[in-house]
DNA sequence: TGTCTTTAATTGTATATACAATATTTATAT
DNA sequence: ATATAAATATTGTATATACAATTAAAGACA
């Protein structure tokens, strides 16, 4: 292949790619609510992780990661990471493998605590990205969820 | 506030949260590209910063990393390991302060070899997401890019 | 010219992420 | 009942990411 078909090629994928385009919102919008977060000591990664347990209750890691699409060793050293700061609480199983766990009331309370600082955020990535996003987003997550 | 508030309060943030679901999809769509260049033994994070080096022809940090809304450290580390591996090379400038780079041969040879790997998952990504995100990708970054 | 400020990048530290390998426990098959 | 397989989670290792602090060089200015 001469240079000048390497400088296409680059330029089509620059770009076109999806990954890039993708990566780089998830990153500024990630910002964002880290930015609302950061008084509090948390970051949008455990938000997500904690809200996720609070809606099933009690919660097996396997459960937790088929639901965000996590690997079941990020979750690990993650939840490692919230039960330190008191967060979240492992739960005796009849299952000797199953490490289920739930939120603390620490953890309802961050959630409560919290909630300003998301729905700036939320408000904030809603202006950046446009309202059509949020039905894209949810639609994109609904065939992930059906294909896997 | 009482529990069963808490409970509504986690459930809103849990179904509308833009950024869970942009995570869920940037996981998602990042193990496409990672999948998929895993036999060159690059990753989609490190293809990004070549084919952006590739575009700008001689690059310095600071714009690559305003191009893809990377922090500079964050850049600093990649350009390390890319560095290490052969594909980018530093090249002298006036300033003292400066550190450009632009691809070498082998970065060049990588981006070739990539190229069918990047139209799989690329083709693989659009039939996940749907056609219509792609612009709506294009629209968010173009907003994010005159924003800042 | 010498100091002060600004700019550019790296380094220290912490979290996030995933793959591979391992440990432990449960389920299965013979 | 025992050996084997499957399921569940953790641990080892490497990369990615960002904030804070630092280093180094250039620019501004008195």
């Amino acid at each position: 292949m001469t240079n000048s078909q390497i400088d296409d090629l680059t330029n089509t994928i620059a770009s076109e790619c999806i990954a890039v385009r993708l990566r780089i919102v998830n990153r500024v919008v990630s910002k964002i609510y880290d930015d609302a977060f950061r008084p509090l000591g948390a970051k949008i990664s455990q938000m997500n992780i904690l809200v996720a347990v609070g809606k099933m209750g009690i919660a097996r890691p396997a459960d937790v990661c088929q639901v965000l699409h996590l690997d079941v060793s990020t979750l690990s050293r993650n939840v490692e990471r919230m039960k330190a700061r008191g967060w979240l609480e492992v739960i005796p199983d009849e299952d000797g493998r199953a490490q289920p766990f739930r939120l603390t009331s620490a953890g309802k309370k961050l959630i409560e605590q919290a909630a300003p600082a998301w729905k700036k955020a939320q408000k904030q990535s809603q202006e950046l990205l446009g309202v059509a996003i949020s039905g894209q987003l949810n639609q994109a997550v609904k065939r992930i969820d059906e294909l896997t």
